[in-house]
DNA sequence: GGCTGTCTGTCCGGTTGCGTACCGGCGGCA
DNA sequence: TGCCGCCGGTACGCAACCGGACAGACAGCC
């Protein structure tokens, strides 16, 4: 790969799923025009109504789209990892009416948002995969909408540790209950009795604002179907565009 | 307007607004593309998964994007009427992830899906409206995923009835408790609960299949923010493009 | 080695909404 | 005119979750 020079958290993914399936000589063209960043916890990436200067892609952490709400509450609406881009409808001009913010720390891929609509300007495999992309992400928070309004707190609890556990590409990771409460639109005591079944039934553990997955199968088991819905069609992303 | 030759419902709206906003010029080219059509209740307009054929842009009825789950159960997480188009993600290719069925029925203006993308595909006011819809719309469901989770069954069901009461331009329109409990995510039983409180306190009435919006405002004050956080990024989309 | 902030466990009363079920009334249709 | 299907009202036990609060435990820092 070469593009991520550093690694500052940790080295299981070698790139952006997205970039890397791109052909070999878009890769080549477009590595000079991304920048590694590594982002450390509840980091910001951007507001919404906020101009946006610079789309990320993921490399190893988990970035949360967040709806905020007049009372301070905040609501996950989708989360976006080494399969995506963070900041995508910004091709659609203007600005986001969501919140990016960093989950579980990672590195990125940093390219400037005037690069990113030049190069979705021109037809071409790029902008064909972030079409797709987009397409895939109105699905996820579709899915979403359904799964926070019908489904219980420890199946989505069980959704959102699978999806974390696909990106961060390590079996433990970074994050409290406190945090997870926010993003699960409940609050952190029932978080914690959710996730206490969880590790009870031996599928995770946990320890001081660090989750261990254990069971992935029977992770797979707990959690409801909307795990599967997105992870299916995110990856349909990649697959139809695998060509190299 | 004179694209909508007939009228089956009501005629309280000219025609879609989003249209109607594009300069006079554009309005005359694409009037003869668009192919008026009745919708009754509950048909639907397409499938997930399901290749689309054509978008429709909504003069009079509302139509709903609704996520199904594997049990049958069904959210909406987005409706879409004069102010809007059925099937832009079109645009981004593919099909689409959710289902839209009409939900009051009403009339629509029927484009063509090649007319569309060849619409779309050159730069112009059609092509800046169509993707300042699409960023509207992102910010719909994101907005529906948090309310769905966090807001009580007669919030939402206020909200509901307002965003709906702005789309036919009637007072009184067709709408069951059974209907309004699936796009809700809850049970009819619920929705009679919360529909009786809202009749009790004055604010509408209804029977046997017909709501009748009494009192505007008082829904407003019931109602969660999300209504009007939805409806002006909605409002902000045809004022943008208001030169003519 | 002690202090402090963070993270987790737990409790209790109260509310909302679910699942299931029964029933009555209106209205269209034969 | 009578029947039947759709629509709405209601009831009961129960599960999930909220709001608020308190307390213990661990880890890093000085």
């Amino acid at each position: 790969m070469g593009v991520n020079g550093h690694n500052g958290h940790n080295g299981n993914h070698a790139g952006n799923r997205l970039l890397q399936v791109l052909p070999q000589a878009e890769q080549d063209r477009l590595r000079s025009k991304l920048t590694p960043l590594s982002l450390s916890m509840k980091t910001v990436l951007f507001e919404p109504g906020q101009e946006i200067n610079a789309v990320h892609f993921p490399v190893n952490g988990v970035v949360s789209l967040v709806t905020s709400l007049e009372d301070g509450a905040i609501v996950e609406v989708a989360t976006v990892g080494n399969e995506g881009i963070v900041g995508v409808p910004l091709v659609l001009g203007g600005s986001l009416a969501v919140r990016a913010i960093s989950q579980v720390p990672g590195d990125t891929l940093r390219m400037d948002a005037s690069v990113f609509i030049a190069e979705f300007d021109r037809p071409g495999p790029f902008r064909d995969l972030v079409q797709n992309y987009m397409q895939a992400l109105f699905g996820q928070i579709s899915q979403a909408a359904a799964c926070n309004r019908l489904h219980s707190n420890e199946e989505r609890l069980s959704r959102w540790l699978l999806m974390s556990h696909d990106r961060v590409g390590t079996e433990t990771f970074p994050i409290t209950h406190e945090f997870l409460g926010q993003m699960l639109g409940s609050r952190r005591a029932t978080v914690t009795l959710s996730a206490g079944i969880l590790q009870a039934a031996g599928l995770i553990r946990y320890h001081r604002g660090r989750v261990t997955i254990v069971d992935r199968a029977g992770l797979e088991s707990v959690s409801c179907e909307c795990y599967g819905v997105i992870k299916s069609a995110l990856d349909r992303v990649i697959e139809s565009a695998d060509s190299n």
